[in-house]
DNA sequence: CGCTCGGTTGATAAAGATCAAGTTATGTGG
DNA sequence: CCACATAACTTGATCTTTATCAACCGAGCG
């Protein structure tokens, strides 16, 4: 279940500040945020939001990892998001998702009433154009993997796959160079590459063996040969130079 | 070449006036567009805009289909939209695009210089949340693309397709349940679902031979059992119905 | 201690890609 | 208007990749 933390952060103190929904508002705006804000927590694995619910809240990702995803009749399932700290879960004028939301480890939100928030985003253009902003972000980052995900091989999906985590850590983590932590399980990775469990398995020992990657753990690897690595994504050596 | 029209429509006849960017502006903020607005028009095939390239314009699509597509080293290519009337080309805020444009039939666009629509867009809230929607319904797009790319098989992403195809021209097309055109070729119906061309001739020939769709010509089709047709997507029955 | 869960590895099968002819349209120039 | 060229499409044979089925390993936990 959801707990409902009491921990208050302040809005100036937080981590995400500056990159999530709150990102260009001004001290006035942060005081009105701050007064609607309230934190949820969840533990990995547990749901956040259901495909079809209606949607009581919208909130900030705080900490932690949680996912988009698809599933078919059948169980087949499909990532179709991972959410990172400061994305946002939720949309103005939509009362319910066509996915579910799943914290993929612990995971502290950053909530705030449906309603409310809609009114204020009406009146707060600086809410109204960040969260411009994330949609288009988050639609760049739907338009690569779906060039990952219809026409890149096994090996590359992978590399992609560790290439992401690898550039994205580099900020986030405490040591820059040190080892990396797969957020999810081999399972989850499958299915936010399309590929099954097994082939992700299978893909990983291929790039230990060849000296790209080392495993200091399952859930950890340290990148041993980055310029292999970027060669097996199939990208273009200078991909994104030019934006 | 792109041959700017000099053929003016006025925008409160225009056909996608309720379903484009300016869908919710009222008559003073119509008469604005009006003046900015030139029409352009490209061959099928030919490009509308490069990736990378400096994006001196915006648009909104009046007529026929383009996509968007990515295209690796070797040439592996995905396309990551398809945009039909009333979709909209370009971004705020942005002055590159990450995919080609392409005209897939002959297109009609109604064009904007970019800067000024920026401006435009800062001040006229109604553009701004128009926008939004329609950013937000791409992204769902995208996200069914995903699901489509990374778990159908081959006959589920046609009859996807298909079906898509079926269900969008009710609306638009002259006679509503007549045949239906296809708006593009074999390999470009490849590109965007992730498959080969012979394949995708393959796939069509079964939905033939077992008399869930016919061709009356080569890029002419007519639904003949749209329950099995609907059955071979793999999605929902009710999909759809909950949203 | 033994179970369960997540993960690895191997053998086999199936889906779709690739390679290779052909066939049907759609032009285009004579 | 016809002959021919070309582009779009279809169909078949074969090969590759990845899924599927199955056995097994090792860490953590009741």
């Amino acid at each position: 279940m959801a707990i409902p933390s009491l921990a208050r952060v302040k809005c100036s103190d937080c981590p995400i500040r500056h990159r999530a929904v709150c990102a260009r508002c001004d001290e006035d705006e942060l005081q009105i945020l701050e007064s609607m804000k309230s934190y949820r927590s969840f533990a990995a694995g547990e749901a956040i939001l259901w495909r079809g619910e209606p949607l009581s809240f919208v909130a900030s990702l705080v900490s932690g990892v949680a996912s988009l995803s698809k599933t078919m009749e059948d169980g087949r399932t499909q990532m179709v998001g991972l959410l990172l700290p400061s994305d946002f879960i939720g949309r103005p004028g939509r009362s319910r998702i066509e996915f579910d939301v799943t914290a993929t480890t612990d995971v502290t939100l950053c909530c705030f009433d449906r309603k409310p928030f809609e009114r204020l985003v009406d009146e707060t253009p600086h809410v109204a154009q960040r969260l411009m902003e994330l949609a288009l972000d988050e639609l760049d980052a739907a338009r690569d993997w779906m060039l990952l995900l219809g026409r890149k091989s096994a090996r590359e999906k992978i590399a992609t796959f560790i290439e992401m985590l690898a550039r994205r850590s580099r900020g986030t983590e405490p040591v820059p160079d040190g080892p990396i932590q797969l957020p999810m399980t081999r399972d989850q990775i499958a299915n936010y590459l399309g590929l099954t469990l097994e082939t992700v398995s299978r893909q990983f020992s291929a790039l230990k063996k060849e000296g790209v990657i080392d495993f200091t753990d399952r859930r950890r690897f340290e990148v041993r040969d980055i310029i292999a690595l970027q060669d097996a994504t199939g990208d273009d050596a200078d991909g994104g130079i030019l934006s």
